[in-house]
DNA sequence: ATGAAAGCGCTAACAT
DNA sequence: ATGTTAGCGCTTTCAT
């Protein structure tokens, strides 16, 4: 004997809620979205109870053709991999979350091509908004198929022409961390970056070159590496194996940081007492290292914040104001890899 | 003077198409979804370029609307800012897209309230299948809003009545882990495990007593700390700040490790020398901890892999087949933290 | 090989 | 305060 659950699966309409509750459709959607017309009070319990009593579950679909809204925003992220943008992910859905807003991540896997398919993919799903940490550099960015959805560019460290971003004074954060690391007496102060992928390293690199000359010391050698932890690794590898290595460094990335760390243990040098180091990011692995890693902390849940309420935030009728970039201060956390807490 | 760009926004419709290629909308469809009629070679080109000249983009939520199929899956993971999770997410998305799958991905925080509001959420859109990595244990899961999207479980460690499941073979491999400790000569292997949360963790449990009591052995003692990194230092500094230690320990996961290492740095202790670790999951973060961490690799791609398969898989007419659950074989990997290879 | 048209579930203007 | 109804953009059956 077949059932005639009406809970079962879930495809009823609001028009067998209508029917149930001996109301018009029109109605239902008034309850279910709390308007744009008044409903009485008891109605409007009859509506409700039909609802949990059918298990009615109002169609996101037919709703986002209707209106036009998706409800959704897109986010573009190099690799969740990596804790800094595992954390930008989480902030992002918690902000977006709070707003109404579910988020659809895709990975752009750190590549150009991976990027346009990634923002292609979500392009034909109406997105409300698209938050996009882009490894791209200002000309690519403009061939991106945006099409008219409101876009925000994430983590960018300038000002970039005709888009909204959320960035950080990078640059301060580096010399804040490199005049610290020269405090402690160190006469040379390395510099671990990733390669140079869109402008915006240099950033890290200008606030690191401008408290070395500041100072009136010679600039540190360089390791440019990808941003990861075998980046790290080789950087570490190849600036500190030789007797006259730096008594410091600058990491541009907790990542980088991790495996610094890894490529000093295995050339047996002690952190802090061979090497001082300061990191730049404060994820939460820079906490746990051995020893903890002195970081430039970047205030990712308040960007997060920040960028969803731009990118919700309604088009404003000057374009200039499209040129906008919120600029957020990164802050110096001490513990011991530089040498200032004790081990 | 106004433009009439038409590519400007992304409001061109199907008929917008029909019209500038000269054909009727059904044909249009037919050409974008290969099917299900033919199309004259000739015409199809004539649409396929009206399409890329218009900048036509098919409208998704129509789609879904018609269809009832939004090509998108959910996923509810506890937290991303664990690297495993972080590694499943990744993995599930790629498998999905290989599919023309997109992921829709719900946070649970690693609470049942949370993940009830996740699910809720999610359950709203319309998706084509939900994979859950649940923290639940087995009578909660009945009371889940599920609601006919096909669900599967994943990283369950036993069999569910009622659900499909990807799992994996934890006792196995914390059997083999903690036999390879006593291996090396050590009298006694202390367990750090996650609180016991639904009846999971006691297969890696079972697998560490059941090598122990195979060797004859003494019960080594357990630290039952969340599965975090600030868990496992704080395991560690119960389990190793006292004269009388084991000489090993067998860890749950990577994350307690990570914290078991910062403790045992605290208290001065080398690894391992003093104490010898493997540990449970085998994410990036091993590979670059001082020293690298032995592991017992779980194969997440291979279970993401399956995990999608499984969740669009048709559903079978028998209800028993339901009761699955894929077992998957974790694999020892051998590093510097059991003392087996050379730092 | 192609076209006409119905209708997916919803919202909101326009009735009443 | 509530009801009627047009249509959002798409797919697909049924004609031609």
């Amino acid at each position: 004997m077949p059932s005639s659950e009406p809970t079962l699966r879930g495809n009823v309409t609001r028009s067998d809620v209508a029917r149930y509750a001996g109301v018009s459709t029109a109605v239902v959607s008034y309850v279910v979205n709390g308007g744009p017309r008044a409903v009485a009070p008891a109605t409007a319990k009859r509506v409700t109870d039909a609802i949990s009593i059918l298990g009615y579950r109002p169609n996101v679909s037919a709703r986002a053709l209707r209106t036009g809204s998706t409800k959704m925003l897109g986010l573009v992220l190099p690799e969740i991999g990596n804790p800094l943008y595992a954390e930008w992910a989480l902030a992002i859905e918690f902000a977006a979350a709070e707003r109404g807003y579910t988020v659809l991540l895709a990975n752009s896997e750190g590549d150009a091509g991976s990027e346009h398919r990634a923002i292609a993919q979500l392009g034909g799903r109406q997105l409300d908004g698209l938050l996009l940490m882009t490894t791209l550099s200002r000309p690519d960015l403009a061939s991106l198929p945006l099409e008219g959805t409101p876009t925000v560019l994430l983590g960018v460290l300038e000002q970039i022409p005709g888009f909204v971003s959320v960035g950080l004074d990078a640059r301060a954060g580096a010399y804040e961390a490199t005049k610290h690391l020269i405090g402690h007496g160190h006469a040379s102060v390395g510099l671990i970056i990733g390669a140079d992928a869109g402008g915006s390293p240099e950033f890290r690199e200008r606030g690191w070159l401008a408290a070395t000359r500041e100072a009136g010391l010679l600039d540190g050698p360089i390791a440019r590496e990808p941003w990861s932890r075998a980046g790290g690794y080789a950087g570490g590898l190849r600036m500190f194996d030789s007797p006259n290595h730096p008594t410091a460094a600058f990491v541009s990335s907790d990542m980088q940081s991790v495996g610094l760390l890894r490529a000093l243990g295995d050339l047996k040098l002690r952190v802090p007492e061979d090497v001082a180091i300061v990191s730049f990011d404060g994820t939460e692995d820079s906490e746990y290292t051995v020893p903890r890693l002195t970081v430039v902390r970047q205030p990712v849940q308040e960007m997060a914040v920040e960028a969803v309420a731009a990118v919700l935030r309604p088009a404003p009728d000057a374009l200039d104001a499209l040129d906008l970039h919120e600029l957020h201060e990164p802050r110096l956390i001490l513990r011991e890899s530089c040498g200032c807490v004790a081990p």
